[in-house]
DNA sequence: GTGAAAGCGCTAACAG
DNA sequence: CTGTTAGCGCTTTCAC
């Protein structure tokens, strides 16, 4: 900056002027001067500095389970757009359903004073730190399942989305209908979807034929695979199946696929989740598809406290993004 | 900083000392009662202003074209995983296949300081500003392909998956074998593999039975599948296809499943790529992978500055990562 | 073993 | 309109 400034003949005080456009005018013919020397030096403002200054990084901190699973993926490209428009940088990292990992980056970005915390988290306890950063002020907004009555959170209708599924199966006049899901938890979308499916069954007087079938977390896409399989075999009447996410969905179409049950003829299957990779299918996955764009544009709104902040319907500030029905190829009626 | 020097009853400097384990000894005495005081107060060190006075940001910056393609957010995951072994934090931003884009996230991450620019290029074009920087000394290297002769690259061996692909399908007796490609471009992975792929046909004396179907730029995946219809209906005594991309192979997928060709039965598929989506689908796909956590690995070494610089074999400092046959379930033998 | 002081590159009073 | 100056929070010589 000294550099441009002397190269301008100025000081570099107003080299700033012309760098930020203020907060002092500047003599058009001055400032053609700088911009010149701006150019020919290639000068760049030193963000660091800037940022150390005015205590504004425009930064943002990400933790997120794993940024290579499409659920995952999807909600951070709809942040990062988000982010993007309002000329904020991401940082991102993958906790790998690591509690200390987790808790690692939320300290590294703290450290780095971002703008604020944006946590996707692996269950429902707060990480080491969270929760006091929090209440010392620093924007933390939580996506995808809540933490704490506090923190704000940006989450689907996942009830909903459970309700959605069981209501387009029924109404395409389905009754044998298997819900694959899975780990059995207190709280959390898994459950909530579950419940609202449950739910929704049964209050359309079609109570649940069999049990939910329950796939642990360890190894999830394999387990997907194996239930659906067993589910098949011993279930060989289910004529509809609910997976709760779209890597159940998979399984479950592997499953069929190899014991000659075509979806879309003979087995009607819908999942929740919605990633892109359901359309790509074959044949397309009927899917209640939850908002991305929404959510992220949401989290970063409600972070950067733009948002009214609707406590209105919660006991907290969450804020609950609806889910849609997309009718694709999978389900058939019956 | 001061705040704890007060309250340990000492000067800031040393609180520094302990913060960073040197760079001079403190009495152990002291250094408890510092390390007390950091409790007490919650402190945190200011990882900017360290940033200003060291020159030394612990961030690398990624610019991929799109966070949400399991291509790309499967190299991302390996490059964060690359970056948190060593203790740095890295800035991610989705150009989205535009240019300007591209060059904004590139001059930002500039401005911020970052130790290094990872690339993950839209097209061979070297986006504005990045030639300048990475002549002035910024790390800077493309990862996936390679823009530049200087501009230090890795790349997956591309026409060696070609390659791979083609000889899979040739041992398992095919011979009228399509291929389902990309547009045409001058240089790139896509057409590398292509190249690849083609000339290992003609190497083992089973030149191309057609032409490589291509597939535009403009809605990849509907296109994949509608070329792949058009393929299918066109030339229905076809026994093997290859896809040049697993999007495109699930086009093929989906073409075939409505056309009643069991996919590993009666009509073989190999793509290249191999991300997670390809041991989901029914049935799961035999595929050329690509080793993305080498990739990440290998592309945060060479930013670094750690790797050898290999630029024996090739006329840059380009490194090229092998790719492994995986045979899964959707090649038959004919 | 400890402390005072300079300075990283920038912003924003405050004078001129 | 322009220039001087004092820090932002930290590291690090250099004296003590």
């Amino acid at each position: 900056m000294k550099e441009v400034a002397k190269l301008a003949g100025t000081s570099w005080t107003v080299v700033s002027y012309v760098v930020n456009d203020g907060p002092r005018p500047v003599a058009p013919e001055t400032r053609k001067r700088v911009l010149e020397a701006m150019k020919t030096l290639g000068y760049r403002k030193n963000a660091l500095a800037q940022a150390l200054k005015t205590q504004q990084t425009s930064t943002l901190g990400i933790v997120l389970p794993d940024l290579a699973r499409p659920f995952f993926s999807e909600m951070a490209r709809a942040i990062e757009d988000a982010a993007y428009k309002r000329d904020l940088r991401v940082l991102v990292g993958s906790s790998h359903f690591d509690h200390a990992r987790q808790a690692a980056y939320v300290d590294t970005y703290l450290q780095l004073q971002v703008e604020g915390i944006l946590l996707v988290p692996i269950d429902h306890q707060v990480p080491e730190g969270l929760r006091h950063a929090f209440e010392t002020g620093m924007p933390v907004t939580s996506v995808h399942r809540k933490i704490d009555l506090n923190i704000p959170a940006v989450v689907a209708d996942d009830a909903a989305g459970g309700r959605l599924a069981a209501e387009h199966l029924l109404s395409k006049g389905h009754s044998r209908i298997a819900c694959l899901s899975g780990p059995r938890e207190d709280e959390g979308p898994i459950e909530t979807r579950t419940r609202g499916f449950l739910d929704a069954l049964a209050a359309e007087g079609a109570p649940q034929w069999i049990p939910p079938v329950r796939c642990s977390d360890r190894d999830l896409r394999q387990q997907a695979y194996e239930q659906a399989s067993r589910l098949l075999t011993e279930h060989p009447d289910v004529t509809a199946i609910c997976a709760v996410t779209d890597e159940l969905a998979l399984g479950v179409m592997r499953a069929s696929f190899e014991r000659g049950r075509r979806i879309g003829t003979d087995l009607s299957l819908i999942s929740i989740d919605g990633t892109e990779q359901t359309q790509l299918t074959a044949p397309p996955l009927t899917v209640v598809q939850e908002d991305f764009a929404m959510l992220g544009e949401l989290a970063v709104r409600l972070l950067l406290g733009q948002e009214p902040s609707a406590a209105s319907t919660e006991e907290n500030a969450s804020h609950v993004v609806p889910m849609n029905l997309v009718p694709r190829r999978s389900v058939h009626q019956l």
